[in-house]
DNA sequence: GCCGAGTGCGCAACCGGATGCACGGGCAAG
DNA sequence: CTTGCCCGTGCATCCGGTTGCGCACTCGGC
């Protein structure tokens, strides 16, 4: 293929004045200008971009780190959205995605160090589902630009960009106090990850600001799963004061809680709300109220974010919150 | 950063002995390989890619192009399905994978011929919903190593990896035949997609097989939505002669066609079968028989015959394609 | 004791482009 | 007619590796 030496030979000119038309300078007449540019035409000359990125040490290529078990990976639709996120800020400002989709801790440092020692890419965004610190110390420690988006812990000194998960458990409640509801029971999640503690904090608050004591009675959890949040509303209902309205800190479990309400024919009695905006919750009957995450934003915004530092090259660590939306469906659209 | 000049002082060699050491080359000695690598080691040093990449004339990643209507492009979980696939064979072969999302066929072509030409990567996978010729034609033009995969035109002379979608159609047809239907209904797809017209194929040689006339009566078609589905069930059902049992040609349609059935309480007079194997189709009431798509090897087969090609860099053109699974459920699973 | 065949390594060129510096020419000011 | 400055361009070096070729040395066979 042509290459820039054979472009400066049919115009004329030497190299380094090729490589500056191509680099748009200024300081070239116009004649010369065009005379390049035509050699170029004539023979279908590219500029070879692995060329370019050792010369500037920079590869214009950002990595995206997906680290789930890998079945798990890709059925959830989050990560489909903050690829799409991440893609349109990236591919407007001329950058590359570079994607790795590992299913463990160790390979995701294995092959994030890996594309960053080897200056494959310029900065990575990490979307894991638990975090490996070891990762993140190596990542701080090379000087690496990176940025954490998504269900991550709360780690001070690094770049992360998150939903506003306190605020998601804040407006469930409120919602369903608006409604008329005064006991309000809780599905939560794992309470290893952040995700859950968040949610659930912020589900107290809502209480607390309406002046609702808490009640331990009215709280359940389990794993982000149908199964999950079936068994945890049957508990819940079991108990002695069981609850008129319930949040789910997962739509998937809300799918569940809501099957066992109507195992019970309970599904309009106790009304529900669920997290994520899952396509699922629009077609089950009744349609799932639900808080949406703005999984895209949180993809541009990391990769806009990621291409900041990028620019000016030093970086003070920052984490941005973004604020969800709720939706309100059948579930839970009906006054106490 | 270290570099392989500060590797070799410190190792007392020259640069190309430890060049040597990092290929694994033989002719090296022990004690200078053991000298080469401590001292790596103590400098932390690790190759430069990108520098190897320029050397080699091969970047060891390959480009996969999703080209979709942007809100559509992930929804459907063909495609996180498919990476998965083509990143397994990937990363186990030491490559890297460059992800470009893309809403036009223009932009796909410009996006992709900008990553070839510049050598950015040493290949593509091309998963397009509709074919852009253009760009096809630029890439054998330009003698660049590509591989088509999934929903795309049948065009010889090129690669392609896709499922059976004529086998698609017979399987469904010989289940329901063999559960004693003879008066099967077909809801197709769009005529102008080959795979429409491949499983509209497969549905009729199914009738001939078993020697039944083929009867253009029991055949509507819309798009592969929802709507579609409904709306081409209750044609069927309104036709003089309706069917005892449906095929439709992907599950949307299905689920669809499920909905207009339970409208009619016929959702247990009337079998169906969809195809994709869609989340939602064990979900629907009564589950939904369904032929599953071997998506993750279609994109492992995909990046598996890429790589093939790279390596003996002659190619003949072949097309794989790959068979399905039947997956029968509670809406066939009864004889008539 | 000589010759041929390895063996272990260094030299130098090359991959394709970016960029600091210098150089010749034109033009305006002195 | 000098002097100084800016403009347009070329030269050389560098980015960080890879690789063909050749040199010096060792060793076995005759």
């Amino acid at each position: 293929m042509a290459t820039i030496k054979d472009v400066a030979k049919r115009a004329g000119v030497a190299p380094s004045t090729v490589s500056r038309v191509l680099s748009g300078s200024t300081r070239i007449s116009p004649e010369t200008h065009e005379r390049v540019r035509s050699a170029m035409r004539e023979l279908n000359y590219h500029p070879n971009a692995i060329a370019r990125s050792l010369a500037q040490k920079s590869t214009a290529t950002i990595g995206l780190m997906i680290a789930r078990p890998a079945e798990q990976a890709l059925a959830n639709p989050f990560f489909p959205e903050l690829m799409r996120g991440i893609g349109s800020v990236l591919y407007g400002a001329g950058y590359n995605l570079m994607l790795s989709m590992v299913s463990s801790p160790d390979e995701e440092r294995n092959v994030c160090l890996r594309l960053l020692r080897g200056r494959r890419v310029d900065g990575v965004i990490l979307a894991s589902a638990s975090l490996d610190h070891k990762l993140v110390d190596d990542l701080v420690a090379e000087e690496f630009p990176f940025v954490l988006v998504g269900r991550v812990d709360g780690q001070s000194g690094i770049t992360t960009v998150n939903n506003d998960n306190e605020m998601v458990g804040r407006m469930a409640v409120r919602h369903l106090i608006a409604q008329g509801h005064r006991r309000i029971g809780l599905i939560g999640g794992p309470s290893e990850l952040t995700v859950s503690i968040d949610r659930t904090f912020g589900y107290r608050q809502g209480l607390a600001e309406a002046g609702i004591v808490w009640d331990g009675g009215l709280e359940a959890g389990g794993w982000f799963t149908k199964e999950g949040g079936h068994q945890a509303l049957l508990e819940l209902m079991d108990r002695p004061a069981p609850p008129t309205a319930v949040f789910a800190a997962d739509d998937a479990m809300a799918v569940g809680a809501l099957m066992a309400l109507k195992e019970r024919k309970l599904e309009h009695k106790v009304a529900l709300v669920g997290v994520n905006d899952d396509p699922l919750t629009a077609l089950v009957d009744p349609a799932l109220s639900t808080i949406r995450i703005p999984v895209f934003d949180l993809g541009a915004t990391a990769a806009r974010t990621l291409l900041e530092m990028l620019k000016r090259d030093e970086w003070e660590p920052r984490s941005v919150l973004l604020p969800s939306t709720l939706v309100i469906r059948a579930s839970s659209n009906w006054a106490l």
